[in-house]
DNA sequence: TTGAAAGCGCTAACAT
DNA sequence: ATGTTAGCGCTTTCAA
């Protein structure tokens, strides 16, 4: 069996509120006690049991965060970073794959209150605004307005969308295609498509858009590309929404003997460490994952620490950067 | 304030036992209470307190998984084929990115202990049998053994070697090297070197190794290979003890104007969705991750339901599969 | 500086 | 079929 508090104290000849006292550090004891009680729970080997102690309405120390899908490299490199935050600072994590389901992500967040998590990081949203309101919990949101009582971080997709856009520009491309999913409102991608559709307009160069069935499987996509790249449409640019759908459209162009980029010249979004690492001629849009993970949990605190603070500010829009590389 | 057991029980005009039983549908309730219980529960919106049942000695229905980093894709896959897997049967992952930090791992058993998960998964290794055995949570490991009492899954590392490197030696290879790091003993990569050395003993080959540097960062191992493939050692064949590593020799090798299939021919191992979708043209030995995922799992849930129970298996070796692809 | 006692929200005997 | 009571392991008044 497990020992428990009064174990400690039996061995240490005083009351359990003493031990207590000594593991909090709470209120004043003389450092005789504090001694047997150190060597009391170190010859026991004790462990607090955080069950217990949550049940007096303290913290869990338990986050949970929310994302579509771990095994995308850019929500494996935001939950890397979120979770080594919050393990620096003792809170665990609570990780929750909502594969695009929103009956998933709704039974998630039932669990989530049920568990008495401290707070819940969220970058998935299948869900509605008043799911995530009825749930009394703090939350920080990735991505996505929720409402005014929710910060939401994000980078700045609509500059990284005009950034990629002006480098494909500057890079001598006329007939420039933005290849993502724009339709979907309130997504990051809407974001970066306006950013492209007001730099073009600047540039005087009309815009165009393929945005057949990219919600859909990889294979999908693959195979609306290379219609695109077959057709006899012009085109010398592109600008995908994301740097996994750039690598597709890469491949294709191979495929097809299509040199890149004296072609054709293609520029992604999100910047991975992984993409970086393993396909460095890619041009991007480089997402600073790390901060946006240090923001979140650091807004996540302060929601935790005081709820129903008055939010001076609800959205915090991080930096993004070019790369510029090979395929630009 | 959230409504509790006692709120729902006066609100349904009965006693907190019943509405217990209710919940937990156990023992004999009338219809009628049953009914005016569910009522109550809805009306108040009620979330029963999980913490407070499980410090009843009842499940946490929480598993810990540490792994050793979550950025890799194998493991992004695998933590999500856990995840998929757990929260079908409502249970919650507590997500431990151990970092190849054996400080923190030993941190986060400590962590997973105090917070009384049902059981725990582990695919990190820095720690020895010792921390593990002291922990008396039901484990059950991923690629490595502990000790007989906890149940290991692994792919078939060996004969993944054996089918990696014969797939070469097929395709014409007389000079073929391993590129990892087989020093490590108790590691995945060993098993698949001994399946590389025997099979090219086997054909009458001699082995070569490029094991310098490989726990280093992916620019350590790039120069590593960019050595490796200038030098003027004669090679025709690279077996790669894991996919990333393949596609770092297979840049070296590009920009050094070596044409892969023909004057080098290189396979990988891991199979990860990610780099089959994203690099379709590399061979690779394929592990089953979802089918280790659900096995890890299931063998967890024995572990839970009879901790004692006798091990009449410790040790589960899943089949690979070769992928042949254009690099070979 | 320390201890006794009550209670967090729930469940499990033991009654009835 | 339902209620009473005690207690999970800990913290927190309140008292000494």
């Amino acid at each position: 069996m497990r020992p428990k508090l009064t174990d400690v104290a039996e061995k240490a000849g005083c009351s359990p509120t003493t031990v207590s006292r000594v593991i909090n550090n709470h209120g004043y004891i003389s450092q005789k006690t504090k001694d047997k009680v150190f060597a009391a729970m170190r010859e026991l080997n004790y462990q607090p049991n955080t069950l217990a102690r949550s049940l007096q309405g303290k913290q869990t120390k338990m986050i949970g965060m929310i994302v579509p899908n771990i095994t995308n490299p850019f929500f494996a490199e935001l939950v890397a970073g979120v979770e080594q935050t919050l393990a620096d600072d003792g809170y665990r994590l609570l990780l929750c794959d909502a594969d695009r389901d929103s009956d998933k992500e709704h039974r998630y967040l039932q669990m989530l209150e049920a568990n008495q998590v401290d707070g819940i990081i969220t970058g998935s949203h299948n869900l509605g605004l008043e799911e995530y309101q009825r749930v009394g919990l703090p939350i920080v949101s990735f991505d996505r307005d929720l409402s005014d009582k929710v910060p939401i971080v994000t980078s700045d997709n609509y500059h990284g969308g005009c950034l990629a856009t002006q480098a494909l520009i500057d890079a001598g491309c006329q007939d420039i295609y933005f290849v993502g999913n724009p339709s979907k409102t309130g997504n990051p991608t809407t974001k970066r498509f306006l950013g492209y559709m007001d730099t073009m307009a600047s540039a005087g160069l009309p815009s165009h858009t393929a945005r057949s069935a990219f919600y859909e499987s990889p294979l999908a996509k693959s195979m609306a590309m290379r219609e695109l790249l077959q057709s006899d449409r012009k085109l010398d640019g592109v600008f995908c929404s994301d740097d996994l759908t750039a690598i597709l459209l890469l491949k294709q162009a191979q495929r097809l003997g299509i040199r890149v980029p004296e072609d054709l010249k293609v520029i992604g979004f999100d910047g991975t460490k992984l993409v970086q690492t393993y396909l460095p001629e890619l041009a991007t849009i480089v997402q600073p994952i790390g901060d946006l993970a240090a923001l979140l949990v650091k807004l996540l605190y302060e929601r935790i620490a005081d709820p129903d603070k008055h939010l001076d500010k609800n959205s915090y829009v991080m930096p993004v950067k070019l790369l510029r590389n090979q395929t630009i």
